[in-house]
DNA sequence: AAAATAATTAACCAAATGGTTAAATTATTT
DNA sequence: AAATAATTTAACCATTTGGTTAATTATTTT
């Protein structure tokens, strides 16, 4: 009658993945993880030996979810506007299901840094020279030439993050904590960030011949 | 009359300062507290009644200071450019010099949401229908006037805040781990974006006819 | 200086929490 | 069907942690 192995498992992954993303590493409850799960919190550490190793298996998921989604946005062959695009379609997208994440995700890249950065850094399918050096080649005019390409992508990742991470704050001052018209401030601005990208950017286009050479 | 009270008092709000930034809320140690600051734990609890009424207190405290300073920066009466200005200036400073405030910040305000923005909203300092007035009012061009002026306060924060909150991860990542060159991509970040968005509007001016026109 | 009040501490306490044990139940293999 | 292995549970356990008590030491007040 009762679950398989697999079947078991993953319910306390998918559960653990809820919780932690509420409420952190530090203020999730193993108890609360293995009552969601309908299971007895002995199972809970059959199956995983402590709550750290738990959470390294909720983590490890979601990044395996996720990275390659997001690197598959950042090929080098693509144009730089088709990057933006993308980058920020999918960003949005993947926040608009995911809400707590960017939250969840900063809380713990700031607890515990060189774990999940080391992690991060292992997949392999994200070469930061790459997309840095693929930006460099691509920077429209406007950016400045002396500056690091860092930050036009400071500039997208921050515009498409802050509304979502501040939302909890945002929404209550600027929208009269009306969760409707906070969605629907949020479906707009993937359509207002890439026609405001593109309209800077074909402002300048007629310099843009082809690939033009910056030196950093 | 009791210059120790006051001191100690004082003593225990600073290094609680800390440690809540650092930790957390739920993350944070009363021990580690008490320890840091060379008292009883007895006696922590001796002036707060609880970890709740100091993390408030702190908290509380924290906020009184930014606000004032932050809302100086958002006076209607002055021209958006220099809202702007100021304003990247003041929250680039400000992070620089509180590195973790950005995470500590999102992390309550998610999982406390009414707590904190009731609190914040009761700053009078702050009208945020006079904020967006005021930008609505005086959006450039490039800004599609369909688009909620949210956008705009979106934008300016969020390129403001990413390099910051993702400083543990950006770095890593995209600067070797190299805290020296983080710092100076940090202090030049202020001057790019306040070039950037100058050289932007500039783009446009001509319907507005205000500044004299600056060199890029 | 004595009485009264405020500041501080050592020793506890109860609840919460991550984790364990050993037995029971269920599935799988022989 | 018996033996073996995998899954699940109820009852515990040790530690941590926020918080308390009652006594002690300053500090003010009278």
């Amino acid at each position: 009658m009762n679950a398989l192995k697999v079947e078991t498992k993953e319910k306390i992954i998918e559960v653990a993945h809820e919780v932690f993303l509420e409420k952190g590493l530090q203020g999730a409850r193993m108890q609360e993880i293995a009552d969601k799960a309908g299971i007895n919190k002995a199972l809970l550490h059959y199956y995983f030996r402590s709550k750290e190793s738990l959470f390294d298996a909720v983590f490890e998921k979601v990044i395996e979810e996720v990275i390659p989604e997001f690197s598959k946005k950042l090929q080098p062959s693509s144009k730089l506007e088709e990057v933006i695009r993308s980058f920020v379609e999918f960003y949005n997208n993947f926040f608009q299901e995911n809400p707590q994440f960017p939250q969840f995700f900063f809380h713990e890249i700031w607890q515990n840094p060189d774990k999940l950065a080391t992690f991060i850094k292992g997949q392999k399918n994200i070469k930061p020279d790459d997309i840095v050096n693929n930006i460099k080649k691509r920077l429209p005019p406007f950016y400045e030439s002396d500056y690091l390409p860092q930050h036009m992508i400071s500039n997208v990742m921050g515009m498409c993050l802050f509304p979502h991470i501040a939302r909890p704050l945002f929404q209550r001052i600027f929208f009269g904590n009306d969760e409707e018209k906070y969605d629907h401030f949020l479906s707009e601005r993937t359509d207002f960030l890439l026609t405001m990208l593109a309209g800077i950017e074909l402002e300048n286009k007629d310099q843009i011949t082809d690939e033009p050479e910056e030196d950093f």
